[in-house]
DNA sequence: AAGGAATACGCAATCGATTGCATGGATAAT
DNA sequence: ATTATCCATGCAATCGATTGCGTATTCCTT
């Protein structure tokens, strides 16, 4: 009620003790060099008195602050925030606190968030990047300091950088060559902006499977959007169902644009997917409610969160080089559902 | 590429213009006693050499470290993660970090959670609730060392906290009455555990506007479930519908057992909203994905975020006095749309 | 011209934990 | 017995910014 008792401090523990704030701090991070005896009078000392390490003064002294940095675009998107939710589970059973910081998709805005972690001292950083950013310099400021940095899923098209992502090549091709095994021969693709290599991948998957399979590509079926919201979605189906003729499938990058394409097909009177069949990719909560539901690839987001950190961890405790670059691909895989599902 | 410059400190400043650190502290603190003169001159130099404050030695120092914590149940859910966002924008342009730590609804997750921030010096926190937090004493350790605290959405039902919250009996209330005024007669509630003050005022919301129009009130069309997620929206509308008579209408204290108890409805092949009106809460993205849309509550989660956010610094800042109880209500509107919708 | 206020700045302690170096004693090896 | 090797601990500097107290200078004011 009253309280404002003050924290209890090595300094403390050491004066009941008769010992140095040395031989504590060395005790309670086990040192070899403070004996048993020593070590357990302390440890027991620090509990009844309920002492906590500051970690501020650790953090001042070691220049580490055991905080992990993550920027992403919106917090609020299904998959991002899946994400997110990966990597502070990962971090919190590590024990690490996990900073937030959006970049509204503004790179700009990216930069300045990247200054204010650095100010932070934060211990590692984990990335998805902004839709339109092209230049990475602004990551030197970290990886020249030995801070390690994590790309994930929006990754840098350069190589020389630690990434934790899908085989979005794969992703695309498996549901592209779905959409072929169900019968489609027109298949359109609504991508996003092409400097990012998950919709340049996801481009790529997709004219490979065309091409494996002998179906015509045609130039005018693929448009690359720009953000790929509800309202470009439902511009891009139109464009597309416009042409002569119209395709019978389409393979969306996401899955909020492929919700659109349903929402305009049916309003059009469409049949999906016996007219129309359509896959999107992300496989957010949305895919279960819209009628008919749909199919989408399956993203692990929480999963690569938690591969995000491990990777961060692994790079602090010099298991990985800070100057190699790894790489961790995780699987996905095509959840059929009725908006594809023609046969069976 | 292979860098590592030592940080810019005051010292470096100081040395370099023939002053004190003293001088270049507060000269970049604007305190009063520093010369025009000196002000610029620091300033300018400490542009030019770039320089960053040292945010871990100023914490260390002032005990202070423009950390907000916060912690919720799951970052994964719309309402939430937009309450984040809400919360990050406004930190950030008060020149503030985020940490964030997920309970995932369990009360001594949220403990160990709350000991965690306490150790990181977080400067204020916010909180929404576990779901079954019924004791509130572990947030004394905040309270005791005149750290604010500040609820939001999920509030201890205790009078002496700060919170920021929608006014549940209202919203309820006018969502109960959109359906009568829809011509229900005979209208179910799925609520919440009635520990958590949200959900024990919509129930009294709903009461109160049978009542006012007289419309029966039938203890058994009224549910408290323990989590409302979609397998119990699906098994509380099976429940209900087998009632004779059914309900005719079902106001919902989520959007994700209402979208169930759509889907429920859907496949019995009852009529919606004709044989049953359905209306939610939270006003969710996926209200406007079923078919046909739901009707529901808006929530101004991204507001209450903010609100938040400048009740702890108010706080802070000493505007609020820490002591008192303060209370910001946001207000709600019912988004009527064709799940409800049989005028009109 | 003298007293008082305002201005401008420095000194040194402080926040709490960490760590290189040094010391003293015990044990073991030669 | 002597040297080497551990073991157990303390001293004091350090991380970088903040701040109470003290001092020196300038500027009014009466």
């Amino acid at each position: 009620m009253e309280g404002k008792k003050k924290d209890v401090t090595i300094y403390d523990l050491a004066h009941e003790l008769n010992v140095s704030p040395s031989t504590v701090s060395r005790a309670l991070n086990d040192h070899y060099s403070i004996g048993k005896k020593t070590k357990k009078a302390v440890k027991q000392l620090a509990k009844e008195w309920g002492y906590r390490p500051n970690t501020i003064a650790s953090s001042l002294r070691t220049n580490r602050s055991n905080t992990i940095g993550i920027m992403v675009s919106w917090i609020n998107r299904p998959f991002i925030s899946s994400l997110i939710s990966g990597i502070e589970k990962a971090a919190r059973e590590s024990g690490h606190q996990v900073i937030i910081t959006q970049s509204y998709d503004k790179p700009e805005l990216e930069k300045d968030n990247l200054q204010a972690l650095y100010d932070s001292r934060i211990s590692a950083l984990i990335v998805s990047l902004a839709m339109d950013t092209t230049d990475y310099h602004h990551f030197d400021l970290f990886t020249n300091n030995g801070i390690p940095v994590v790309f994930v899923d929006r990754i840098p098209s350069i190589q020389e950088v630690h990434k934790v992502h899908i085989n979005n090549f794969n992703a695309a091709f498996e549901a592209t060559e779905h959409l072929i095994e169900q019968g489609c021969t027109r298949i359109a693709h609504f991508g996003g902006a092409r400097h990012q290599s998950i919709y340049e991948d996801r481009r790529s998957g997709y004219i490979a499977a065309l091409k494996k399979n002998n179906v015509d590509l045609d130039e005018s079926l693929i448009i690359q959007a720009s953000s790929l919201n509800a309202e470009e979605g439902l511009r891009l189906t139109e464009q597309v169902l416009a042409l002569n003729p119209p395709p019978d499938g389409i393979f969306c990058a996401n899955d909020t644009a492929a919700v659109s394409a349903i929402q305009y097909a049916k309003k059009k009177g469409i049949k999906i997917p016996e007219e129309l069949a359509i896959i999107g990719f992300n496989n957010d909560p949305i895919c279960e409610i819209i009628d008919p539901p749909l199919s989408s690839v399956d993203h692990p987001a929480v999963e690569m969160g938690e591969a995000a950190i491990q990777q961060a961890l692994a790079m602090l405790e010099g298991e990985i080089g800070k100057d190699s670059a790894s790489r961790v691909t995780l699987d996905t895989h095509v959840v059929v559902r009725a908006s594809s599902l023609r046969k069976g």
